[in-house]
DNA sequence: CTTGGGACCTGGCTGC
DNA sequence: TGCAGCCAGGTCCCAA
């Protein structure tokens, strides 16, 4: 599922391939991808255009073009394949660039949405900070999470608090912090605050140096794997031995969401710091 | 206002 | 072997 770090690696590959580039052709074969238009009409708006930059905010990718965006979300299992050999039977839409160069959307599941937008804050507008940006700090990060009575890793996922966090990666973020993913978002101490804020920039980072992680459908643009997830410590590993304590990892429901942690590492209860003797 | 739960979608897996 | 039923999860929508 394109969270944060696979957003970015397909902006970070496609970047060199189509900016500056215009859209010579343009194919919808699923209607449903475009729900804010109707196929003809979106096809129309985009051919001649160019693109001007291609930027990633949250789990969106923006292509600005002169006086538009195109933005696309890939939901769970949205690609964006550059150049492929064939057009595969999940194949949503597709692009021809002056360049000859070629992009498919694919997405099985089809829950992915293209829009075409004059502002892009109708789109992104309400979403929390970047976790990877300068203005996010730790005190930005106490202050997001102060009044909320929700469970910190409702609160991760929350991208009107925090943009660009997924499933995955906030049961990673709260396994590094050693915080139990049922505490109370606002009830967390100052000192796991910091620990969450190192472990949210780590566990991202991370993941991006490994091109993001292939648990479903994810491909980087050229078809090849992230390997983040071979680095996941909890994330899709119920029933294995905690990395670091060995107890077997837990899976339970989190707002519906399944959740990894470890029941030893991430207590429910704050531990009182030993005293020495 | 905040929080929680269901719907959307389809392939893969489980169990009868 | 066949197939019903459940599960995966990002976001939207609605209810409490």
């Amino acid at each position: 599922m394109p969270e944060l770090p696979e957003v970015e690696t397909i902006k970070n590959e496609l970047l060199p391939w189509i900016v500056g580039q215009s859209f010579t052709q343009v194919t919808i074969f699923d209607t449903a991808l475009v729900p804010d238009s109707s196929a003809e009409e979106f096809r129309r708006k985009l051919i001649g255009q160019t693109i001007q930059s291609l930027e990633r905010r949250g789990k969106y990718l923006i292509f600005n073009l002169a006086n538009q965006a195109l933005i696309m979300h890939f939901r769970m299992t949205g690609v964006l394949l550059l150049n492929p050999k064939g057009i595969d039977r999940y194949a949503r839409a597709g692009f021809h660039f002056s360049n000859r160069n070629r992009l498919v959307f694919s997405d099985l599941r089809r829950f992915g949405v293209m829009r075409l937008v004059e502002n892009v804050d109708t789109v992104v507008g309400k979403l929390g900070p970047e976790p990877l940006s300068e203005s996010f700090t730790p005190e930005v990060l106490a202050r997001l999470l102060k009044k909320h009575h929700l469970p910190i890793k409702a609160a991760l996922i929350d991208q009107n608090l925090i943009a660009g966090i997924g499933n995955m990666y906030a049961d990673e973020a709260l396994f590094a912090a050693k915080i139990h993913p049922l505490r109370k978002a606002g009830a967390l101490s100052a000192h796991e605050i910091q620990s969450l804020y190192r472990s949210i920039r780590e566990v991202l980072c991370s993941a991006i140096g490994n091109k993001g992680a292939s648990v479903d459908t994810y491909v980087r643009p050229g078809g090849q794997i992230g390997t983040a997830h071979f680095h996941f410590q909890v994330a899709h590993r119920g029933g294995e031995p905690c990395p670091v304590c060995h107890t077997p990892i837990e899976r339970i429901l989190v707002r519906n969401r399944g959740t990894y942690f470890c029941p030893n590492c991430q207590p429910v209860t704050t531990q009182m710091p030993l005293l020495s003797p």
